[in-house]
DNA sequence: CCAAAAGTGTTAGATTTACACCCATGA
DNA sequence: TCATGGGTGTAAATCTAACACTTTTGG
């Protein structure tokens, strides 16, 4: 408890690695899992059980199958790598959207060796907490404001690695996504209202946005949304009329876009 | 000249082929080089000296030196590597856009061995021919329109691996970068008329611009471009008034966006 | 002078924004 | 029936698109 993240075992770690138990060069996958809980933005996180940087928070992931072995057969491509990966860890993903990143081989990112991590996003609608899986001491959702160097930043919370960077990667791309695609759908259930579908928005975005010009606009965007004449449940908590339900449209591109405001 | 691919040579190098010869999974960078000559978009390709493929055009690239080693340094991140390969094969870029397209990993997508290919664009403007290197027979800068299947398409023309898909994700990232961000610039020597700037998006788009109109849009959208305060050398081949010449300006997104018409 | 290309004025039409207001529902 | 949230009307402000027109240059 003195020593969360086990820094005096982590020098005897690298102290005693053997660099050659693996190839000189590795790849691995990491997941950036985003969803939005009660309109604050989350992301997965997973506490190391392993070193290097035992007990830090780190993103999801692990060495993709290149080829078959005695773990298991080789991962068709990196999404499907992506997603075992996932599924090993935290939980099992169903029909959500997973977008590459970017990927990341700077010399010095992990003490073991050089290794190329392949960074995929993951857009996820509210789920339940993930169970810990195989090499996690805890996998919990976290908000992003807890993380970085923020002002709401909670101390002693940073990520290992460079996965801070990667997060702060796949923040601005979920950001931007949201101008020109209709992929808030995928922070959403199947059946959701214009105003769930605005606190997607204004939650990723961080600015709050005028709702009935906002629900004319997302309406006249060809392919963004689809009727499905249904009504919600019920309205709001102090009353209130009950909404239609959407549902995602076919189009992969807005036009015109949703945009940010500059100021 | 009758079988320029190689074909029975290539059957019979991947018969003897040994996987074990390098580590079982292997990281590469593929550049995908543009530029636009007298207005018609060109990439640069080179034709593959060796197996596999040999013969085919390819993107350049070549793997990633993941440690120091008897060929040279280990390349300190990607982009270095990207760089590093590109200059090896074809030319040497100076201060040209860089940017990750994407990892490419499918199993079979080389056939030697699980490979991971790691992506690059990069945007330059109008450079000389390339001398060929090391590992190359032959490069050269192709129009865009004779690769693939589309209506131009000069048959043969087919790149080796997945690197028409490659190519056609490069496009696609170009077109839609030229929508949001000043990149067109990226294609332009350091001063250039306005003219030309259009004349870069009319070539990438594949479509006409109305030039008052875009004339003025450039202009307010701030941080695009900078007067230099120069005029151009001379007017247009059956003369014309001399064009003001303009350099990059600092922003790193468009507001507001300059949008591709829809139809 | 004439043709060509650069750049500006102007106006009709479309889009965006802000605010007012009506509708439907729960307490 | 009142407060709350969903949804529509409307007019001012802004932006866009089209076209006419002036300016500057080469031949």
């Amino acid at each position: 408890m003195a020593d969360p993240r086990n820094e005096e075992g982590e020098s005897r770690f690298l102290a005693d690695y053997d660099p050659h138990v693996f190839a000189p060069a590795a790849v691995t996958v990491d997941v950036v899992a985003l969803t939005i809980r009660s309109g604050v933005p989350h992301v997965l996180l997973t506490r190391r059980a392993e070193h290097p940087q035992r007990g830090w928070w780190a993103l999801p992931g692990g060495f993709v199958r290149a080829e078959d072995g005695p773990d298991g057969p080789a991962d068709p491509d990196l999404p499907d790598a992506a997603l075992r990966v996932l599924s090993e860890k935290t939980l099992l993903p169903t029909e959500l959207h997973l977008e590459q990143l970017g990927t990341y081989g700077a010399r010095d990112r992990d003490p073991r060796m050089r290794v190329f991590s392949v960074a995929y996003v993951l857009l996820a609608p509210d789920l339940p907490d993930p169970h810990t899986g195989r090499g996690t001491e805890e996998a919990a959702w976290i908000p992003w404001r807890d993380l970085g160097h923020g002002d709401g930043a909670r101390p002693g919370l940073d990520l290992a690695f460079d996965h801070g960077r990667l997060l702060a990667d796949a923040v601005e791309r979920a950001r931007s996504k949201l101008e020109y695609t209709p992929l808030a759908t995928a922070f959403l259930p199947p059946a959701f209202t214009i105003t769930a579908l605005r606190e997607v928005y204004e939650a990723v975005w961080g600015q709050s946005l005028h709702a009935a010009n906002f629900h004319r606009k997302i309406l006249a965007a060809p392919g963004f949304v689809e009727d499905t004449g249904e009504l919600a449940e019920r309205g709001g908590a102090g009353g209130g009329r009950r909404a239609r339900l959407y549902r995602a449209g076919g189009a992969a591109l807005l036009h015109p876009p949703l945009l940010r405001s500059t100021q």
